[in-house]
DNA sequence: ACGATGAATTGATTTTAATCAAACCAGAGG
DNA sequence: CCTCTGGTTTGATTAAAATCAATTCATCGT
């Protein structure tokens, strides 16, 4: 059996191969399954995807019927206000699950876009579902991953709130850095797969103020910028000025 | 059997007199249970507890084991960062569900605390998911709970990536004024439970800024304020202040 | 190789909300 | 009834980020 080190430990081309293993580390990996619940689990997942950069793997309004395991690449997830205003919610990468917002209406809320040439398994529903009913450890994983993302929300909402420009680039370029990392990229070095505008519209700033403040933290010599190349070069520094009480 | 309009439309003091039907708004309500299925899932709720104004229901870092269904009352959750600020996540009024961030590590991430005295169900959380294992209406429901929780958040996110002082503000209020309608109380004419820090807080201002904002409405006409005491005078105008696109 | 296009940078200015500071008010307890 | 306290309002000033505007840069397709 695999255990949750083991997979986490792969890099994402050991992960090509099964698909199984593609939805595992977010859905269903750290659960220890049968090999018979393993094989329930494998009926269920469709061919694997491929969506292309720039496409969406679904928009708010459509019809909800599957959760989505990214496979491989990058989504952005965004909310559209009434008024025409894009949030952007999360970007997501390998591993991670994408549409549990929709489960509430079944219809999605989200637009889910490709930034790169990405992959995911599709991950019908009502399956799971099922399937959880039978396996608890799936059922309780599928609520840990829910309840994940809800936790995930409440920092960005601290994010948004609470800090400073320069405190949320840094928060923002750290939690990359660690997901990198997991994943076997390098934490110290990686490529944007967002825009500026992107960026900004997550962390709630304008793309002016993301550019001007990655500047200045090259001229800090905390990170190097070349357009989307990334290099941390004082990551203590970065969580320094997240750690830094402001007030009181 | 209760229908969904049926409950929805009961006051609070009827619902008072069964747990089941505290915890039916949010957790198991729009359901349809068997009689047996309801017996089922009333032995799963124990007494109903109260929680004095100011007290906490639960803090960060205590261990998980329940859900709360809020009774009665008006709670506050709230997280706090490493460097100690706080961040309101969300208010929580009677009918709600409490607690969903704290499944996927088994410890609770925020403080929940009560802003009046107030009565909650608990819902130990190991039993919920057994019997939503054989009850798959509430593993449906469940579900979308936790679901319309994420939905929730994302709308937090894009008030506080994406607005101005006042949009925020007539967002909150009208937001308010919408759950206290669907919970039998005036839209129009309630009284807030919390500070204007606390306000401020979720919305991400400071408290004189919302202190400000709130005196503005009331030079427009559009509310009226008398300390903790909200009017408002005109929903619509208030709604097309959200409405109205800035940008683009 | 070259122009076109979308993205990013940088500067100048304005707007917004935070901060600092000083009253003011309401309710609780003696 | 009065005082104390925490909460609120309001004003003056400052700080932060948005906005407006102009280049510059990178990539892609021809």
């Amino acid at each position: 059996m695999i255990s949750p080190i083991q997979v986490r430990d792969m890099t994402p081309r050991h992960l090509r191969n099964s698909c199984v293993n593609c939805s595992l580390r977010e859905l269903c990996l750290p659960i220890g399954l049968s090999q018979d619940e393993m094989s329930e689990l494998d009926k269920l997942i469709t061919q694997a995807r491929p969506i292309k950069r720039g496409e969406a793997l679904y928009r708010a309004g459509e019809p909800f019927r599957s959760l989505y395991a990214v496979r491989l690449g990058f989504f952005k997830a965004s909310v559209i206000s009434e008024d025409g205003r894009e949030q952007v919610t999360g970007f997501h990468m390998s591993g991670e699950l994408l549409g549990m917002d929709a489960i509430s209406t079944d219809v999605h809320t989200c637009d889910a876009i490709a930034l790169e040439d990405s992959e995911v398994c599709e991950l019908p529903f009502s399956d799971i579902e099922d399937l959880s009913r039978d396996v608890p450890l799936l059922q309780r994983h599928l609520h840990k991953v829910m309840s994940r993302e809800i936790v995930r929300d409440h920092g960005v909402m601290l994010l948004l709130g609470n800090m400073k420009a320069e405190e949320r680039l840094a928060a923002f370029l750290l939690n990359l850095s660690q997901r990198f990392a997991v994943r076997g990229y390098s934490s110290s070095s990686f490529h944007l797969r967002m825009t500026r505008e992107e960026i900004g519209s997550y962390l709630g700033l304008k793309l002016e103020t993301v550019s001007r403040t990655l500047s200045k933290f090259q001229d800090q010599g905390l990170i190097k910028v070349q357009n989307r190349l990334i290099e941390l070069e004082n990551i203590d520094s970065l969580k320094k000025l997240l750690n830094t009480c402001h007030d009181e």
